[in-house]
DNA sequence: AGTCAAAGGTCAAAGAAAGTCAAACTTGAC
DNA sequence: GTCAAGTTTGACTTTCTTTGACCTTTGACT
């Protein structure tokens, strides 16, 4: 497993150490590891996404950089469980707040983030044709 | 953080502090940073827009100067002016980020919010055609 | 009133990052 | 030995910053 991917997602992991949040550029760290810019971007992308607990924001330009962020240690079973069921076959909005309340009560999820989410995923936020609705939720 | 603009931008808030208002001379503030004297506008008209919250005002000619000018808005009125602006053609990521930082920083959003807010409406969350997402996240 | 120097304003070109996407390459399972 | 999934590369795009040449406004001083 020593391909470059792999030991630029454990140098960013490393870097990251306790800290919830990590500026670099693209392009020293592409020269760092000799490698194409773009590779930052391909393991940021597969590595660093939101299901595994990292967000990504950037600034173009003179002085700009890339800034992951971890946002939470996420305990997969019961995430996986909760999404694995339901993906699948989409989601109603009553569903959707259990699953928001589940999270809440299980301390993934601050209060207000629940209620701003349930507004978020309600059939009046979301327009879209109403078929379509249950899938964007589940998505 | 390496641009000049970010460190201009850092030192006209924290010499605003607390205050509402200040005035500087742009060819001094530029002399200081050792930059071009339209650097300056650039950092104004990029950083203390309508949008974040400020104003600017000035005066031409011997003596001249600017005027920062931070606008409390309440809350209700900001949204408004916020989302209107917004609705009509859609809402980028990139531009939804800004408005959640702004609600950010006023008060109106929790961080935690925000975050999931952004990840939410991330191009990679929303499952639509890509033609439908500006309009989605606008929604 | 007319002139002029001292502000600040505008705009476009050049420069400096980062983003995108598709083609080429690797690798492991069968 | 083939195929699919995952990597690597590089050409091209988009966004943000910096710089400089030229323009407009203002006030003081004839």
């Amino acid at each position: 497993m020593a391909n470059i991917s792999d030991l630029i997602e454990a140098f960013l992991l490393d870097t990251l150490g306790d800290d919830d949040t990590l500026s670099i550029s693209r392009n020293e760290l592409a020269n760092y590891f000799s490698c194409a810019p773009s590779q930052i971007n391909y393991v940021l992308s597969t590595r660093f996404t939101p299901e595994r607990g990292y967000t990504i924001e950037s600034r173009r330009g003179g002085g700009g950089s890339i800034t992951v962020i971890r946002i939470s240690q996420p305990p997969n079973e019961m995430l996986e469980e909760l999404i694995g069921q339901t993906i699948a076959d989409g989601l109603g909005y009553n569903r959707a707040c259990q699953i928001l309340d589940r999270m809440e009560t299980e301390g993934l999820l601050g209060g207000e983030s629940a209620q701003v989410l349930k507004v978020a995923l309600s059939d009046k936020a979301l327009i879209a044709p109403s078929m379509a609705k249950d899938g964007l939720r589940a998505s």
